[in-house]
DNA sequence: ACGAATTACTTGACTAATCAACTATCGGTT
DNA sequence: AACCGATAGTTGATTAGTCAAGTAATTCGT
């Protein structure tokens, strides 16, 4: 094979659009996390943990088992369990095994974790509004739409 | 189609386009982050130690110093200096310091690197695709367009 | 030309993520 | 009732990421 289609292809900057819009997803990514992180860690949490949190706060009073937790997270958690230690240790969160089911560990967020999401509430939304400013709402529809569009084939897969 | 609502099981509703297009973008970040690790965990390195072979492999023959990889990666990375001693210890990177400027180290790939890469090329290229599968070429073409243009702006403020 | 500021990393201490292996419990089978 | 497989989580060992402080080399201002 001639080289010199070699050196084209590896000079050119994408092989193909999948490969570009994978690119453009990671890095527009990374600067929303670094935007919610930089809101959140003054507080003493990880986006992560906020993320439990406000599982948690959604879930009411009952609260939800661990694992139900690790499946609604943004991002897959397999650490989930030493995640809620450290939110318990902070005393954000309480862990209360089930009687019905012992195997089960009941998490509730605690009254001092709704008061910290309560102080990030306004700043959060500020965050979100301030990544995504560029984008009108016709184009945030757009996205997420887009974005709902890629996960629902790849949901099928995984 | 389901939306991020029904996915992660949330009661109320996103108090903005904002704030449900942050999370869209994070979920789908996630998904496509998996799949790409799928395919390079096997062959020993991690996503990030990927990216990183992948610009030394664009640099070509002179290589890059040290922080100019850490520019270039997809996702910030303040413990480049690691990274380059996890792929040097593999054998897939080698470290010069430069002459001129003693300061800086030059980082080029090696042999052994450039072909742990031509391996990758073909499934990295395929599980692209297929994360973003749903997307025809005028969808990714849409999306690439929003996610630059989010970062547009957001790159002023940091 | 000399000190201060900057640049380009490196290192140490700490925190967090990951994977596999393990314990405990439950629900059904026979 | 005893067993089997599945479920729900925990733990240990290893690896990776993060932040602050440190070092060495260079450049800039006067």
């Amino acid at each position: 094979m001639a080289s010199i289609q070699d050196e084209i292809k590896q000079t050119r900057p994408f092989p193909s659009p999948s490969a570009e819009a994978v690119v453009a997803l990671m890095r527009t990514a990374d600067m929303v996390r670094r935007s919610v992180a930089s809101v959140v860690e003054p507080a003493g949490i990880t986006p992560q943990q906020y993320n439990v949190l406000r599982i948690l706060r959604g879930a009411g009073e009952a609260g939800l088992p661990t694992l139900e937790i690790a499946e609604r997270m943004i991002e897959e958690t397999p650490g989930i369990t030493r995640l809620l230690d450290r939110l318990e240790s902070k005393g954000l969160v309480t862990r209360v095994r089930c009687d019905k089911d012992r195997r089960r560990v009941w998490c509730r967020i605690t009254t001092q974790g709704l008061e910290l999401l309560r102080q990030l509430d306004a700043p959060l939304q500020k965050a979100d509004e301030a990544a995504l400013q560029a984008l009108g709402n016709h184009d945030l529809e757009q996205l997420i739409e887009l974005l709902d569009k890629a996960r629902d084939v790849y949901r099928r897969i995984s």
